[in-house]
Order: structure tokens, then C-alpha cells, then sequence
RNA sequence: GCGGGCGUGGCGGAAUGGUAGACGCGUGGGACUUAGGAUCCCAUGGGGACACCCGUGAGAGUUCGAAUCUCUCCGCCCGCACCA
């Protein structure tokens, strides 16, 4: 062994070794207490391994050694999400062909990874950009075509002018696209979705059940928006027998409704203009399209038209003026609403501007029937509403409902802000959508025994903002024949949504050399679902939601025998560095190759999971990282000094501390408290650096404690100790709840909730003996009138406290 | 606006009803040394008439006892955002 701790050679020395052996290889087939321990696999981006990546992989690596040294028999495999807009808007920038600049990426990635020291089942490794890996893909949309869930259609739906491309409403974050950040327009386009709304009740109903970071599982609830509420509607003046429907939430207000608005996409709306609104209608209309995203959003004054046409209220028979403005959003329930003004403030905001009537129909508290200076959205009781007066609004609410359906006028109805997923993209750099179109036969799904659709391999892969993919360009693609009628048809040219690829990454790992079936039922029953998984907060709604769908759909069709894939989901926190997020534009990423180089990835692993709370992340500081350096020497030190066979015997003290390390690491990993757990190594380390000698058995503790956070030199400790390889597959150590009872503890004693005194007693004493010693003690006697009665708490072990008021 | 999280030394953070500031960084002092920005040891919340007082964003409350529970307010971060 040598005198210094040499990171490089030691990390260079094991990597090697684990590589060679391949202890981290799971046994599929055969394990017997099989454990699914899976991270965020990366985008392989052309700036390398970020910091945030390390960090996310440290701790669920933490996680897994843990079980593995708990006996468990742990698959830990890592892939590469190596499709999507991100490289292919890069390759753009760069001129380089996609697969050329993936392929380099991802060599970085490994060799990275490797540094890092993750206990990677390596042999399983999948690319998302691998024909074997996305002629699944396909397969999973042609089985989802065949039920029915994958479905082409027209509606209105998000563009990036920028990317060229149809976003889902997932990636539309403010109105910007996630990816370039450009403002999103909307267009009406047809489409595939993936019909996942339909899947909207058990989405939100299983998430009661599963133990998930609740961050996430509130995040998803809101997402999903569920809202329960009717659906009401109002015929035409002119024509009764045209109606325009519209969603509401408060149908118990529905005799306020002194007007309705269109959003201006709405399909009446050219029917209700007159030839005296035609022109501003249309005007109006091109306006609204033509803006933004965000500039409809952004701007909360309520613009907006009468469009000359009338509805008859069919609670009230009174005949409403029918507008259209740009605050009813065609996406949302029928994308029309009835206006409440006296009980909705973006009505009453509409009704001032146009000056439009305002009218009370809930009284407010106290009875308080007064005109309305605001919108009053409150529950109260109904008044003004015929039927209904004098109900309070949840009764008022089924009042109304059952009338509308008596009157067949409308119904209940349930409306969620969740959207269907919009899954193609006119981009290059994805899987082709594995469908015909055949003049004869219409869409044809491309047979199964024809998978994969392959990417054809072209120069120019940059989108022309047709509207179409760059794969419609290429004739050899497009032309084809029909698998039905074998006659001429053409090819889908759109490829598939990234977060496709993502959705189902997992169940490949184990199955990642089957070329018969996506996933192996057999290894799938046995592996998933996935016992642990850990990633980041910022894909609650995107990844971590269609995730589920899928498997939902999945396990609806047959193939799986569960329908949630994730037993346990953690979210781990953000590292920042000075208090602000890292970005290039600040200048203040860390570059984990830097610090790999000058500490070794056994620091910048600890280093990491010291600075706080594994969930909450933490601040970077330069200066912060010596501590562990420090740290990892002193350990590497210490064993070095007593690992000549000494016979030491450790003190009483010595054991406890022991034990007591034991259960706090234990404990404090369990718990994803990585930074108390290395705390605690550290109070071990300081104690045995106390003691005059060091029993062996505290060097492999340490040792064997260590390991999750610092696998290289633990390995080589380990062995320095003369224990057989590998350190990885020894037994995690127990603690003796017996021996963490100390024989004398320290027992406080409060006057009057102040500190006075603090005694060492012999454990386990009773409330007579404590009193006695502390009416004993000087600094407590001060603090007693002579003559008062005196209260006593006592808590065992702990505190005495006594009050003398 | 809605939802979630957070606020503790010079800094990262510990303690979720019972010794506030564990552990680490930084800082000061000392030892070793030709030297050290290496290593080791000691000290380190503020004040002080040093057998004490004050102190966990601010204010109130509950309790023998509150960083922790309750209410009001202030500030910061994250997500969603005209969702009817």
C-alpha cells in the first residue's frame, strides 16, 4: 500500500478490475432477491456529463451499492436517451449529422460514467437511437394504432416557428417551447395523439397509493386539473336548432349568464357573423391566430367582439349577445363558456369593458344581495335564479345540473386540463411513425415482421418549416407500397416524440438482447415493476406522466401485469453554486472532468452528497470540496497506520460509537440523508483518531460504511485489510441496540424552561433519585424561591424540568 | 393569481416538542518544519460587570419547555398560469 492517497491510481486500479470480473453485472435469470434500481438514463449531450447528472447518479448508486450490500441483487442499468430535437437542433447549429455527433457524445458519456464509479450493469445498455431499440418503439405506437389510442386527427395545437415542429402541451412551458425557448404559436393541424386523457381518472385516483415524492404527486394532480362541473347548451336565437355548448363549473349560476364567448378558433363563429360584424369579426379573428402564445396570455385585458349573433339563456329564456374573445381558449372544455359576470372575474373584467349587464345571482354572506361592485366567486346562496333560490351553491349546483338533464339541455359533465398527447413531429432525428397512406385502404399500420421503419441515413435532415417533416423530401422513403392492397402509398414522414423513446426505456433494460420481444414477460415479472427510481423534479408532468400512461395502456392490452412502473420514485434536489442556478451564461458550471482529475471521483461523489439534504441539493463551493478530500485522506491514513495486524481491543467507548455509527449511516441512507450519514462516518473517523489503538473491526466498519459513497478506496482498504474482494459484495454490518444503551447519560435540568444544569447520572434512573440530585446542585438551588411549591417534568435520560410558578 | 417548498453563525448545513448551531468550510492561535497554501492540536453565534443575558425572517399564541405546533405578516425559490 502506498503512503499517500492516490486517487487517480487507485480509481484507475478497481474501474479496471470491476470491469474485468463484472461484479456489477446482474444475474437476470437466476437472482434470487432481485432489485430494479434505476435512474434518469441521459441525454448525451456534446457538453459531457454535467454536474447535475453526477449528482442525480451518486445517489441512486448510493442507493443501489446499499441494497447490494443488504444481499439484494441489484440491477443498476444505465442507457442513453440519444433522439430528439436537443441533438438534432445542435447538429443543426454545428453541421454535423446527428448520428455522427450522438455517436461521439456517447463515448464521452461511458467513459465519464466510468470515472464516476457507478456500479453500472453495463451489459444491458440501451440507445434509444438504436434500430434494435426503436423497432419497439414503433411497436408499442402500432399496438397502441390497433387499440385505438393512437389516433390521427385534426385540432388545434402548439408550433415552434423556431423548431419547425408541433409541440405536446407538456413541452409549452409560459408559452415558450422547452427546447428553444421561441414564443409558441397555435395552429390547427391534424395530428397523432396519443389518447391519454382517457386515461385521466386513474392517472390522478392511483396516485393515493403510490410512494412518490409528494412534489411530484401534487404536481401531477394540478396538471391533471380535474374538474367536475356541466355541460350547458344554449340555442341559437335565430336558429334553435344550432346550439353552442359550453363547460362550466358553477351551473348554479347559469341565470347570471348575461352573454357567451367563443374562443375566436370556435368552427360557429364565421356562421354568426352578420354583414354589418363580418369585417371586424374576421379581423379579430386573424389578430388572435396571428398571436402568440404568450402575448394572449400574457396581456390580461379583455379584448374581444360581438359577432352580431344571439343565444337564448335556457335557464333564464333571455336572449344573450354571443361574443368571441381571446380569452376562451379553444383547447380547454368546448371552448366556449357562458359568462357569469356577477360571479367570474374575467366575465366581469369582459362586461365592464364592453359595458354589458352585471347581475347578482349568489348573495354573499349575511345574506348580502347588494349590486356587485366585483365578481362575487364565492358559494353563497341563489337568489335571482327561479328553481334555485334560496339553495347554497353545492346544492344549487346539483339543482341545476338535474334540471338542465330534465330539460335535456345539458348534463353533467367532467373536463380536465390534462390534453391528449400530441406525439408527432415534423423533425428528423426520431423514430418514423410506422404507418402508410394508401389511396385505397387509408392509414395502414406497417406490419409488425417489417419493424423496424428505419431512419434513413441523408444529408440534409434540416426542417423547412412546411409543416412537414424532412423525410418528406426523400422520395425513396415516401414512396412505397401499400401492405394491404400492395398498390402505391406513402409513408408517414413524421417521426415520434423523444419522450416516446423515454416512456419505456426501463422495461427494455432487462430484455435488452431480445430481438423476439420488446421486453421478455418472463424477465419483465420478474424485475418490475422498478423497486426504486430517482431522478429529477423537472419531469413531473413530462416523462413521469407518460410513463405511466403507457404502462397503463401496456398493461390494458395485455403485456404487462402491472400498471405502474415505478414502485417508489424519489425526487432528488438542484445544485446550485453561489446561490444561482448554473448556466453557461453565468459562467459558473462545474465541470466534473476538473474535479474528477484533482480530487478523484471518490470526493466529488462525497462531496456532493455532504452538501445537504439529498432531496433538497445544495450549494457548490470550490473551497467546500477540500473538507472531503481531507476527509478520504484521513480515513485512507488511519487504516494504513493500524493495518499491520494489530490486536488492538476497541474501548467500551470505542463499541458504542460503533454501534451507534451503524444505525445512524443505516438509517440515514434509508432515508436519503446522505449528508448526515457522512456526518456521522466523520464523528466515527474523529473518535477512533481519539483512541490509542483501533480494533480491526472498526477499520472494515468504517470501511464497509463507506463503501456506497467511496467505492474505489474502500475497495482498496478493503483489501489492504485483508478481506476477500470485493467490498461491494460484503455484508452491510449490524448494530446491537443492546450496546447503544450508555451506561451514563446526561440529564438537563430546566427552571422554569431555562437551562440551569446539566448532570451526569447513571442511566435509567427514576424521577425520585433525579429530583434529589438536582435539588442538590448549586446552579439549579439559585434559581428556587425558598418558600415556592415546586412542579416537576421529567423525561428518562433526558430532562428534569422544574417549575416553580 | 393558484399550487408546492424554504427562511438557523462569516458560509454549506444539523437538530421536526426536551442540551440550538452536530459535521464540514472559512477564520484566529499553536505544534512540526529549511519552507509550506501539506499535516496535526486548540479556539470559533453575539454581548458581558464571565457562578449571566440575548439569539433560529417579524409579531402574537399554545406549552413546564417552541427552530420545531397554531395564527398574522415579510422575504426568497420552484412549478403552473385567462383551464371557465
Amino acid at each position: 500500500m502506498e503512503t499517500t492517497y492516490d486517487p487517480k491510481a487507485i480509481e484507475r486500479k478497481w474501474q479496471a478490475r470491476w470491469q474485468e470480473t463484472g461484479v456489477y453485472e446482474a444475474d437476470l435469470e437466476h437472482a434470487k432477491a432481485p432489485y430494479y434500481n434505476l435512474m434518469m438514463f441521459p441525454y448525451p449531450s456534446a457538453e459531457g456529463l454535467h454536474v447535475g447528472n453526477v449528482y442525480a447518479f451518486t445517489g441512486a448508486d448510493i442507493h443501489g451499492r446499499y441494497q447490494a450490500m443488504r444481499g439484494k441483487d441489484v440491477f443498476e442499468p444505465m442507457g442513453f436517451d440519444a433522439f430528439g430535437i436537443h441533438s438534432e437542433n445542435f447538429a443543426i447549429k454545428r453541421g454535423i449529422h446527428p448520428k455522427t455527433l450522438i455517436a461521439g457524445n456517447v463515448l464521452h458519456f461511458r467513459e465519464q460514467l466510468r470515472r464516476l464509479g457507478g456500479r453500472f450493469a453495463w451489459s444491458h445498455a440501451v440507445e434509444t437511437t438504436d434500430p434494435d431499440y426503436y423497432r419497439w418503439t414503433q411497436w408499442i405506437f402500432l399496438q397502441f394504432f390497433k387499440a385505438g389510442l393512437a389516433q390521427r386527427r385534426k385540432a388545434p395545437v402548439n408550433w415552434c416557428p423556431s423548431c419547425k415542429t408541433v409541440l405536446a402541451n407538456e413541452q409549452v412551458i409560459s408559452g415558450r417551447c422547452e427546447r428553444c425557448d421561441s414564443e409558441v404559436v397555435q395552429r390547427e393541424l391534424e395530428q397523432w395523439f396519443f389518447d391519454i386523457t382517457r386515461y385521466a381518472d386513474r392517472l390522478l385516483d392511483n396516485l393515493d397509493h403510490l410512494d412518490w415524492s409528494d412534489v411530484i404527486k401534487t404536481a401531477q394532480r394540478n396538471w391533471i386539473g380535474r374538474s367536475d362541473g356541466a355541460e350547458l347548451r344554449f340555442p341559437l336565437a335565430q336558429d334553435p336548432e344550432t346550439e353552442i355548448a359550453v363547460f362550466t363549473t358553477r351551473p348554479d349560476t347559469a341565470y347570471g349568464a348575461t352573454f357567451l364567448v367563443l374562443a375566436p378558433e370556435h368552427p360557429l363563429v364565421r356562421k354568426l357573423a352578420t354583414p354589418e360584424t363580418e369585417a371586424a369579426v374576421a379581423e379579430y379573428v386573424r389578430q388572435a391566430v396571428a398571436r402568440s402564445q404568450e402575448d394572449r396570455i400574457g396581456g390580461q385585458d379583455k379584448t374581444g367582439v360581438f359577432t352580431g349573433g344571439y343565444a337564448v339563456n335556457p335557464f333564464s329564456g333571455q336572449e344573450i349577445p354571443i361574443f368571441i374573445a381571446d380569452y376562451v381558449l379553444y383547447g380547454y372544455g368546448t371552448g366556449a363558456i357562458m359568462a357569469v359576470p356577477g360571479h367570474d372575474e374575467r366575465d366581469f373584467a369582459f362586461a365592464t369593458v364592453h359595458g354589458l349587464p352585471i347581475v347578482r345571482v349568489v348573495a354573499g354572506p349575511d345574506g348580502d344581495r347588494s349590486p356587485l361592485a366585483e365578481a362575487y366567486s364565492e358559494s353563497g346562496i341563489a337568489m335571482a335564479s327561479g328553481p334555485l333560490d334560496g339553495l347554497p351553491t353545492p346544492k344549487a349546483k346539483e339543482a341545476a345540473i338535474r334540471i338542465a338533464e330534465e330539460r335535456g339541455i345539458g348534463q353533467r359533465h367532467r373536463t380536465y386540463h390534462l390534453r391528449n398527447w400530441l406525439i408527432s413531429r415534423q423533425r428528423y432525428w426520431g423514430p418514423p411513425i410506422p404507418v402508410v397512406y394508401c389511396e385505397k385502404c387509408g392509414i395502414v399500420p406497417v406490419p409488425e415482421d417489417e419493424l423496424p421503419v428505419l431512419l434513413p441515413d441523408v444529408q440534409d435532415f434540416v426542417p423547412k418549416g412546411t409543416g412537414q417533416s424532412p423525410l418528406a423530401a426523400i422520395p425513396s422513403f415516401v414512396e412505397t407500397t401499400c401492405p394491404r392492397c400492395h398498390g402505391p402509398a406513402k409513408r408517414e414522414t413524421d417521426v415520434s416524440d423523444n419522450f416516446l423513446d423515454s416512456a419505456w426505456y426501463f422495461l427494455r433494460y432487462p430484455s435488452s438482447h431480445d430481438d423476439r420481444s420488446a421486453f421478455d414477460p418472463a424477465l419483465t415479472r420478474k424485475w418490475l415493476p422498478v423497486d426504486s427510481y430517482i431522478g429529477g423534479k423537472e419531469h413531473a408532468v413530462l416523462h413521469l406522466l407518460y410513463t405511466r400512461f403507457v404502462c397503463m395502456a401496456l398493461h390494458d392490452l395485455g403485456y404487462l401485469d402491472f400498471e405502474e412502473p415505478f414502485k417508489r420514485f424519489r425526487a432528488h434536489g438542484v445544485i446550485v453554486r453561489g446561490g444561482t442556478k448554473m448556466s453557461k451564461s453565468r459562467g459558473n458550471v462545474v465541470n466534473p472532468d476538473e474535479f474528477f482529475d484533482r480530487y478523484g471521483a471518490d470526493t466529488l461523489r462525497s462531496y456532493l452528497m455532504f452538501m445537504g439534504p439529498y432531496e433538497e441539493g445544495g450549494d457548490f463551493s470550490d473551497q467546500g470540496i477540500e473538507g472531503l478530500y481531507r476527509f478520504l485522506n484521513r480515513v485512507y491514513h488511519l487504516v494504513r497506520k493500524n493495518v499491520a495486524g494489530s490486536s488492538a481491543k476497541a474501548s467500551d467507548e470505542a463499541v458504542r460509537l460503533r454501534h451507534q455509527t451503524i444505525r445512524r449511516v443505516t438509517e440515514d441512507i434509508e432515508g436519503l440523508k446522505y449528508n448526515t450519514a457522512l456526518a456521522a462516518l466523520m464523528e466515527y473517523l474523529n473518535g477512533l483518531q481519539r483512541e490509542s489503538a483501533v480494533a480491526q473491526e472498526d477499520l472494515r466498519t468504517l470501511v464497509l460504511l463507506l463503501a456506497p459513497f467511496a467505492p474505489h478506496l474502500t475497495e482498496e482498504l478493503w483489501q489492504a485489510l485483508g478481506q476477500p474482494y470485493s467490498v461491494h459484495q460484503a455484508a452491510w454490518p449490524a448494530y446491537d441496540a443492546q450496546v447503544l444503551v450508555a451506561k451514563t447519560v446526561t440529564v438537563v435540568i430546566q427552571v422554569d424552561g431555562k437551562l440551569r444544569d446539566r448532570l451526569q447520572l447513571p442511566a435509567g434512573l427514576g424521577e425520585e433519585a433525579v429530583r434529589q440530585a438536582a435539588l442538590q446542585s448549586d446552579a439549579v438551588r439559585r434559581f428556587l424561591p425558598e418558600d415556592a411549591s415546586l412542579r416537576f417534568v421529567h423525561v428518562p435520560d433526558r430532562l428534569l424540568s422544574i417549575v416553580t410558578r
